[in-house]
DNA sequence: AGCTATTCATAATC
DNA sequence: TGATTATGAATAGCT
């Protein structure tokens, strides 16, 4: 099409090969959009001239990155840039790592328990055995430090009770007598310590190894 | 061209379109081809139908990825942000699952409790108690299991051993006398159940909540 | 950059 | 479907 016909390989004269671009590059996307509109396709041209001019298009409906992310997934080019791939192992070790956690926590909840020998079972036995003993620790070093405070926190208490009643003898000459019995109280706030359930309970059942309200364990398992 | 102007708009008989769509799809290509020859140009043209069907043409100087990592560079527009943001978010929530995790099994070993109010830590203690008893139970079933096993396979050695003694006697006609006395190695099968440290020692100082050599907490813990 | 002779692409038809 | 062909569109070379 043209006063002559040409042969299709790269035209040497330069100035010619500039001509032609931009009238060949016009009409390649007139014809990408008349593709577009007439059968209702998504399509992305990118072009580069050889003087390295860039000039695009792309069917109104969507975008290049639109084009290119569907583009990816249907040729399966998904792996690339060598971050990307990393990015993906660093992804899949991670989940890997998740599910070994998790699998311990469900043997620490007494769940699991069937891929372990006798060895591991004794193991998994004695070392609980030792946390427990921690964990307690812990509660009642907790306890006696509450009970402490409470303690002073009462004993503060009476002692300001205590003055505002001298004054008040003192500045309106009336005599009141108070009964003082700070031991009761005590007893109570340790009570609160000692073993029975109160507001936390835990599942022992099979489940996933989240804790209720206990702050750790709250997220959601199911992503990894 | 063709035996009739048509006018360009979307054609809506779908047979004629699917029809069409093949015939300019090839001649798009053509002319692709056709300027990447002739202009030394590079280009890039990827293709959905309307049914989804996917066609690209690519320079042969190049590959579709580098086509458009060049136009990333030359439009500014960022073509992987998005999907690199998303494995971001989607690692990050990950790490973020792990430590929680982590903290859950080292709590679980009684370290780490400070963060624990009381209640809290109640609640633990109680959840350790039982998984503790489902533990030791699993043990014992397993130790159980494996005594019978011993027993059974004891007895038929026994019995292998009589029935081979009573031959080489009628055989041989000889007399042997053979001391039989199996209580004796079960007892020692038991005493393997029974509590004291055999092979499997557990860390009960503050430590990473690797377990050595149970199969699970094996894992690199400092990547996440 | 515009023009036009010519080739090419393709809509309608088979 | 696939091939044919009449016709409009694209464009090479010229100005």
């Amino acid at each position: 099409m043209g006063r002559g016909k040409i042969e299709i390989k790269k035209i040497e004269n330069p100035t010619n090969r500039q001509v032609t671009y931009p009238k060949r590059r016009a009409g390649i996307m007139k014809k990408a959009g008349e593709l577009t509109v007439l059968c209702d396709a998504e399509l992305s041209l990118i072009m580069f001239s050889s003087t390295g001019k860039f000039s695009e298009y792309c069917s109104p409906s969507t975008d290049t990155k639109t084009v290119y992310d569907r583009y990816q997934q249907v040729s399966g080019v998904n792996l690339w840039s060598a971050q990307y791939e990393k990015m993906q192992n660093t992804l899949n070790h991670l989940k890997e790592i998740n599910h070994s956690l998790r699998r311990e926590i469900r043997q620490r909840m007494g769940e699991d328990l069937e891929g372990l020998d006798i060895k591991e079972l004794r193991g998994l036995e004695q070392n609980m055995d030792e946390a427990l003993k921690l964990v307690r620790n812990r509660k009642y070093h907790g306890i006696s430090t509450q009970t402490d405070t409470y303690k002073k926190k009462l004993k503060n208490s009476q002692e300001t009770h205590k003055s505002l009643l001298r004054e008040l003898e003192t500045e309106e000459h009336a005599v009141y007598y108070v009964d003082e019995d700070p031991a009761g109280s005590y007893d109570g706030a340790l009570a609160l310590g000692n073993g029975t359930p109160y507001l936390y309970s835990f599942r022992t059942q099979p489940t996933q190894p989240n804790l209720q309200g206990m702050g750790y364990g709250s997220h959601d398992l199911r992503l990894a």
